[in-house]
RNA sequence: GUGGAUGUAGCUCAGUUGGUUAGAGCACUGGUUUGUGGUACCAGGGGUCGUGGGUUCGAGCCCCAUCUUCCACCCCA
């Protein structure tokens, strides 16, 4: 035994503080979700192999947590692959299930499976833990809680509209301000790609135009070389390097550098109509932003993508992402679903709001009032008050033991309780509690009554 | 998966070209104060220096391996 006591690298405990942080974060979103109509799953913590494997990219597949089979699973074990080193197909052989990566594909398997009970369109929110076998960093775990909401089984773009108020909602009442919401669409991306003659390298076209911002202009157009994007290609959109100003702006832009391509005027009208509508309704503390190098996410958006990014003056990847998926149900045999959805990082939000000091300051009161314990007699004394106390919802609690006042007082000092009632002898002679305000340091008696009223309203 | 840093008390960190018994602040325990915490003063407990090996008369310090955490890449919430 005597293992040095710990946990696997990425994973985390929370202390009691931590978890009511936390609580905060996805109550907030919770409550969101529910005034937009979303209702709630939850899916299994593991899945099927054949479920997950394959549908992140090989990128994906890699960072997928394998579970190993029970029992003796070398006999079964692929004999082949493992003489030929060939760690992909012994892997298979000897783990038939996965944790879950996220929560849009298990979700995509969930609507299959439950077709015949599912109203559509379904709108649906699942807050649970996903798990990436990944090397953390700041704002990155192996295990972490992602919050997703997602509407299947129609292709309205009034829901896109909608995903941008609720994350504008969302932030607000986390009082996270100067958020930028990035919009993008996947129709924009293959128009560019259409113009310039390189449509078969459509990801390679995006996933280094997406670095933009982080390797610059001459970065993204050396990869594009080294990804066979011929030059004169890149010069016909040499426009996006340098793709400034407002929404509107930047949709005219576009219009004019994707007049030749259908899917591109296609993706260009998707975004004027979402701009449209919410000049109508505008956002309360977000910023809607038209980024064309957006171009995160899972290969299986087909129309809007989003990600959201956090205040400029903090150092934080996005803290969300969403996007349309035309037919993802389509990879489990259900055709014709359109989906869109955005998801909450809830850790690097929590990461956020700590940095800039948002969480409020009620989080770290857990118990409202604690009783000194004084001996036998006393503790019943005080029993009585905590009990009606308790009825009234108040938490309130009985220091367990007897010990020294000064220990008893730096306990509730330490947990922030912001009341001690103290009631010894005297005070059951006289039949009141002395209440104690730990805060002003302010101290009176009350009857029981009053005193209970006292902590009801305060 | 690739590359770079890091690890000394519960926490944050000092620790000289390798040299007796490894230090500080905070935290903890006790006292000044037998029914009054958060501030002050006094005292005390606490470390196989990440782990395993090697070099040396001698290693916290040098070498190798391994693990952890952090940072960058890949990718992503």
């Amino acid at each position: 035994m005597a293992s040095k006591a710990s946990i696997p690298k990425g994973t985390r405990d929370f202390s009691p503080l931590e978890v009511s942080k936390r609580q905060y974060i996805s109550s907030t979103i919770q409550e969101h979700f529910k005034t937009f109509g979303f209702q709630p799953i939850e899916t299994p913590t593991f899945e099927n192999s054949d479920t997950l494997m394959g549908k992140y990219g090989e990128e994906g597949d890699r960072l997928i947590f394998k579970i190993l089979n029970s029992g003796d699973y070398l006999k079964k074990a692929n004999s082949e692959a493992y003489q030929g080193k060939d760690s992909v197909r012994l892997a298979s052989s000897i783990s038939e299930k996965a944790l879950k990566y996220d929560l849009t594909v298990p979700f995509a398997r969930y609507v299959v499976q439950h077709q015949n009970e599912i109203d559509f369109p379904f709108k649906r929110f699942q807050i649970q833990n996903v798990y990436r076998a990944d090397r953390p960093q700041r704002g990155r775990f192996r295990e972490f809680t992602q919050c997703d909401a997602d509407v299947i089984g129609s292709d309205s773009l009034w829901q896109e509209v909608e995903f941008i108020q609720l994350y504008d909602s969302v932030f607000t009442s986390l009082k996270l301000e100067g958020v930028t919401i990035k919009m993008n669409n996947r129709k924009i991306l293959s128009g560019l790609a259409e113009v310039i003659g390189e449509s078969d390298k459509l990801i390679d076209f995006t996933v280094a135009l997406d670095k933009l911002d982080k390797i610059g202009e001459e970065g993204v157009k050396k990869e594009m070389l080294d990804k066979g994007i011929s030059e004169s290609a890149i010069e016909n959109i040499q426009p996006i390097f340098n793709f400034n100003g407002d929404f509107a702006t930047k949709i005219s832009l576009l219009k004019s550098l994707l007049s030749n391509s259908e899917i591109g005027q296609q993706g260009i009208e998707e975004l004027e109509f979402i701009q449209k509508a919410l000049q109508e309704l505008p956002l309360k503390t977000a910023t809607l932003d038209l980024d064309v190098t957006l171009a995160r996410g899972l290969n299986y958006y087909t129309g809007a993508i989003f990600e959201i990014s956090a205040p400029a003056k903090v150092k934080m990847g996005s803290i969300g992402g969403g996007g349309r998926y035309d037919d993802l149900t389509g990879i489990f045999g259900l055709k014709n679903m359109s989906g869109v959805g955005i998801s909450f990082g809830l850790d690097r939000i929590y990461l956020v709001l700590e940095e800039l000091d948002l969480f409020p300051e009620e989080i770290k009161e857990t118990t409202k009032v604690l009783f000194i314990n004084f001996g036998e007699e006393e503790a019943l004394y005080a029993l009585k008050a905590i009990t009606e106390l308790r009825t009234a919802s108040v938490s309130a609690e009985l220091y367990p033991d007897a010990a020294k006042m000064k220990k008893q007082m730096t306990y509730a000092d330490k947990r922030s309780i912001p009341y001690v009632v103290l009631a010894g002898g005297s005070e059951m002679q006289s039949e009141v509690y002395n209440l104690k305000n730990m805060k002003t340091g302010e101290q009176a008696s009350y009857t029981k009554d009053d005193l209970i009223k006292k902590l009801t309203i305060s």
